[in-house]
DNA sequence: CCTCTAAGTGTTATATTATTACATACGTGA
DNA sequence: TCACGTATGTAATAATATAACACTTAGAGG
C-alpha cells in the first residue's frame, strides 16, 4: 500500500455533491425534480439550486442519469451508462416513468436513423403510454 | 342549403388569440418560445403569459403545433396535423430544428412500438444531430 | 327570443425551473 | 511551487409556467 497513487483515480471518482445526488436518484429509482433533490439534500449540506444543477449536469454528461425533458426530471440510468441516449415510457394517467431497456426498440431506432441518413449524436425519446396497472383500472 | 346549421362549425374556427399565435408560428416556421411570442404579439393585444400559454395548449391539443420539450419551444406542424406525435432533429451546433417528415422513420417507430407491445397514446422524439451546413463548416 | 353551458378572456399574483456572476478552494501535472 | 482545470459556495435574478377569480362570448336548444 505504499505507492497508492500510481495514476489518477480522479476520473472515476465523483465529488461529494455529485455522489450524494447520484445516491439519492439511485435509491429513489423514480424521476426526481431538481428542487426536490435540493430539499432532500439540505441536511447533507446542499444549499443552493446551482449546486444541484451542477451535479446533475455532470451526471448527465457521464451518462449516469438522464433528464426527462417533458417533466423536467432526472432519473438514474439503468442501462449501465447509455451515454445520453434515452428512451422512456411515461404513463399518462399515473405519471410512472420507465426507461426502455428493450434492445429491439433502441436498436430499431438506431437502424431507422441509419437508413434515413441521419447523423445523430444523441436522442431523447419519450413515449406516452397507459401503463399496465392503469390499463386494468 | 336551407338548414345550414346541421352541426356546429365552431370546431374548426380558432379564437382570436389562438389565431394570432398560430399565424406567428406559421409565418416564422422556426421554434418560438412562449415569452417571445408574448413580446411579439403585445401590439395585437396579448398582455399576459397565460393568454399565450392557453392558446399554445389549445393549438397543441388540436395538433396544429408541437412543443419541443428540450428547448421549451413551439413550432408549427408541417405534417398536416399529426396529432401530437412528433419527431424532430435539432442541430447541436446551430440549434436549427426540423420536423421529420420521413414516413419510414415515423412508421418504423410505430412498428417498433407495436412489436414491443407498447400501447402508446403519443410520443415525442428528439434527435440531436449535426446538420448539413454545420457538418461542412 | 331566452337561457343554459362550455369554452375562452383578462388580470394579478405567484410558483417552478434554471442561469449569471463572482470570489474561493482543491488537486494534478509541469 | 505555480498554473490550470474543475469544483464549490453564495446571492441575485432570469426564464418558464400555473393558480385563482371574475367576467365574456358563442352556440345549442327550448
Amino acid at each position: 500500500m505504499s505507492s497508492t497513487h500510481t495514476h489518477s483515480k480522479k476520473s472515476q471518482s465523483l465529488t461529494k455533491n455529485q455522489r450524494i445526488v447520484l445516491d439519492l436518484l439511485q435509491n429513489s429509482g423514480e424521476p426526481l425534480k431538481a428542487y426536490f433533490i435540493l430539499d432532500s439534500l439540505k441536511k447533507e449540506g446542499l444549499n443552493s439550486p446551482l449546486q444541484v444543477y451542477r451535479a446533475l449536469d455532470k451526471l448527465v454528461e457521464l451518462g449516469k442519469i438522464h433528464k426527462i425533458e417533458s417533466i423536467n426530471s432526472f432519473i438514474i440510468c439503468n442501462n449501465s451508462n447509455c451515454a445520453s441516449n434515452t428512451a422512456f415510457t411515461i404513463c399518462e394517467r399515473c405519471g410512472k416513468v420507465k426507461e426502455i431497456k428493450n434492445k429491439y426498440l433502441t436498436d430499431g431506432v438506431s437502424d431507422l436513423v441509419k437508413d434515413n441518413k441521419l447523423e445523430i449524436t444523441r436522442y431523447n425519446l419519450e413515449f406516452y403510454v397507459l401503463c399496465k396497472s392503469c390499463k386494468i383500472n
